[in-house]
DNA sequence: CGGCCCGTTGAGTTGTGTCAAATGTTGTGG
DNA sequence: CCACAACATTTGACACAACTCAACGGGCCG
């Protein structure tokens, strides 16, 4: 029974192994869409995520893990635009300049479901033509807030908010557990790793954050955090 | 006579007051949209867009001028995410925070359309459904191209990515006319007005560019601006 | 002509990046 | 279960790109 008790051991560790979109949240259109004329697929950790076969647009919906969509430039500066946790979707493109913008952070199970299946559907459903809208539009939104972040915080601001995100989402209370390495913490939010470490030192030296394990964060006061994020 | 060339030379120097939708695009199903359920607003320079009435969401597409949206921290930090020009699609949510995220850059018409008079013609007319989201997509993609800017491009870098930017989405040949004042554009750009102008002079002493009045830039050099562009 | 606004230039400061080393964590094979 | 390797994170010292504060210049309008 011990490999039992490591492996219990590690998914208490690691929440958002088991944490999956029907745990999460209720049926909506798409999600359903996904579930008729998606496959689920399994990715290791780091892996991109792509649809084998020919280049094609599709559209993905994580059901568990974690994902990073991001871009690069010539010399390798990444910008990581957005994480995404069980229940997202990701629209890719069948891009000519850069084969890869999206990649598993953890492992990972993501449906897979050719876009114009998708778009034949919302031609015939109006709800789900909205819902596809709807959640694009929010990350329109979540976009515009990124970029308050990236042109306008400073470091100790953006970690603070980065944490408060990352809380709001996950579902455990109190403290988050964090599914990325610093590096991507780092793309994600403008900033080099020792930044990002320097920065969560700080918020831990005025008692705003408690660490317990790298990737294990606790909230200790979140008003202070509220006022660095603006 | 004297006042009718003074408003013809105006006019020549300031080509975005007299470009419009309907001289640069073919007609869409927005658009159409928008001639069905909208009205046509009038606004100044630096007025606040906002339908008058009670509160609710709108979408406000731009017919002539210039209009940039933006979000604002507390201390007034802000950070414009995108510049509207004509044709482009705004819309904007009856925020309870923030009461105002879009402004005109120069003297505007813009229509003006309920939200839920838009949304109940897409139920019943997939391809306006579909051009919404397309556009929304749009974007998203703007935008997460804007966070790489943001998050990892150098003073050099940014303003050169802009000035492409600009030249690809006006229709002048060669120069660009910049409707927006320096403090715009580093609110932009996530600079401050002295690094925008820092660069500019740098851009000019390598040749990439002319400047000719504070708001006409020629790109004199492009491959030399999509070098750093990334 | 004079005042105002906007943009440019200059000098000095500072927050974040770079480079390097120390420490901690995870995974692997004996 | 331990020992070691490989990797991830933190900490430190220093450099530099962009910011701040200040002065100057030019165009526009009354």
């Amino acid at each position: 029974m011990q490999a039992q008790e490591i492996a219990v051991n590690n998914l208490a560790r690691r929440p958002w192994l088991t944490r999956t979109v029907s745990t999460r949240e209720t049926s909506d259109p798409l999600t359903d869409a996904f579930k008729e004329v998606g496959r689920a697929v399994r990715f290791e950790r780091n892996s991109e995520i792509q649809a084998d076969g020919e280049p094609a647009d599709y559209f993905y919906q994580v059901v568990s893990g974690a994902v990073r969509t991001y871009k690069v430039l010539d010399d390798g500066r990444r910008q990581i635009s957005a994480f995404h946790l069980p229940g997202d979707v990701i629209e890719l493109e069948a891009s000519r300049n850069h084969r890869f913008s999206a990649e598993t952070i953890a492992p990972s199970v993501i449906r897979v479901a050719k876009r114009s299946a998708i778009v034949a559907l919302a031609e015939r459903r109006p709800e789900l033509a909205n819902e596809i809208w709807r959640r694009t539009a929010n990350d329109l939104q979540s976009a515009q807030e990124h970029m308050l972040l990236l042109g306008r915080k400073n470091a100790e601001e953006r970690v603070a908010s980065f944490l408060l995100e990352m809380a709001d989402r996950s579902s455990t209370e109190g403290g988050v557990e964090l599914p990325m390495s610093r590096q991507d913490i780092a793309d994600y939010l403008g900033l080099t790793i020792e930044t990002v470490s320097r920065s969560l030192t700080l918020l831990e030296g005025t008692s705003a954050i408690d660490r317990s394990g790298n990737r294990r964060i606790r909230l200790r006061n979140r008003s202070a955090l509220q006022r660095l994020n603006g």
